[in-house]
DNA sequence: AAAGATATGTTGTAACTACAACATTTTGGT
DNA sequence: ACCAAAATGTTGTAGTTACAACATATCTTT
């Protein structure tokens, strides 16, 4: 395992070098890969472990009974899934995660981090975690925030302003494509490329491919 | 301060009743009293602590600009909110944290609990807050869950299912009232009421107070 | 018990979306 | 460069909601 990537990661941030091999032993940590639209976890599991996308990248993704499907993440290169299920043992998952392309993920058993002693690199560990779960929580604030509004021009907006305060341009980046977004904002995906259209007409964005400029 | 009232709470689960003192100096502990309808925290402000409410309750809302109140938590005895907010110091809220009714709030700085030294109690307390942390997690995903349908229909089953399953029994409590229920499904109070009613004479619920009953 | 205040229920209308069916563009493999 | 497949865009229609304006019920205070 290429320790020299792992220890970037948001939840080996100030962990030693030299203890991150030790580490990793305590919290059972395998690698395991996956190809693309293959399923990592299902509705309903109960999942052991946390992941760690080590490459390629993941959704997490609620389908209602009709399948129609609503994406709570998407997770790139070093982002974490499941830990809130890892820690909650006794949650049954309320989402599948899905791999969007060839992706390997590590697992981490992350609630043997309780059992260890408390030095200083555990307690890092646990730091590290919190933090992770409270950005977390305001991710999903944020999808909140984005599909609360009832009109598909505002939740896009609100999506848009969301992401140029992120990436601190107004030349914005979409990871997602078209039905992934209509996923995210809980929409039909060809009533948002009509607003995407009409918005476009009036002037206010500029749409290329996977790039939309907002225009104020 | 009772501690005999506090040390039932998630946060001190595990935590020595003679080290209770202790722990409250060192999260630098006070209380603050609030009557209906006072603001405890506002949009825009940082959260230097975290709060815990010893008695009554508060909601935890975010507003558009029209004023449109969108509920996120309710937050009742022995709960807490902001937790996120005073984790990540330099996230301004997104939310206003208000009393539903005279309340007494506990605020602790949980960021202290990183300087203090490791034993056995503040091991605790981390996993305490850990386990908060990820249980408001699945409290926001479940608020997701329930305002992801488009019809209002659907959003009242799926807030009712869940709360049939919260609350074991199909002879629900509902703690909101009917304004308060319409701002957590993010639709119009009438256009609520009005469902209700429809769903009332066509023999899926029963309407009582505080009380709906699912029959099935 | 009465009166005012607050909460809840009812109705009509304009606006928006989901859905379906189809047209066009882009992408990836050879 | 070509083709097939996938992604994106366009249009019309039926159904649901927000909003406004009002009616009724419930709570509070005296």
């Amino acid at each position: 395992m290429k320790t020299s990537m792992i220890e970037s990661f948001a939840l080996f941030q100030h962990i030693q070098e030299t203890e991150l091999e030790h580490v990793l032993q305590n919290l059972q940590a395998y690698t395991k890969s996956y190809e693309k639209g293959d399923f990592i976890l299902y509705t309903g599991d109960y999942a052991p472990s946390m992941g760690i996308v080590l490459s390629g990248n993941v959704s997490v993704v609620q389908r209602d009974v009709w399948g129609k499907e609503n994406i709570f993440h998407q997770i790139h290169e070093g982002g974490m899934f499941a830990e809130t299920y890892a820690y909650l043992e006794h949650e049954p998952l309320m989402v599948d995660v899905i791999a969007n392309c060839k992706s390997e993920i590590l697992f981490l058993n992350i609630r043997a981090l309780w059992e260890l002693p408390m030095n200083k690199t555990n307690a890092s560990l646990m730091k590290n975690l919190t933090h992770i779960l409270a950005q977390k929580n305001l991710h999903l604030s944020r999808k909140i925030e984005h599909i609360t509004p009832r009109t598909i021009r505002e939740r896009v907006f609100s999506y848009l302003q969301d992401q140029s305060i992120k990436q601190n341009t107004t030349h914005l980046h979409i990871s997602f494509d078209r039905q992934q977004l209509a996923d995210y904002l809980c929409v039909e995906r060809s009533a948002l490329s009509h607003e995407l259209s009409k918005l476009q007409k009036e002037g206010k964005i500029k749409l290329e491919k996977h790039f939309i400029d907002l225009i104020i």
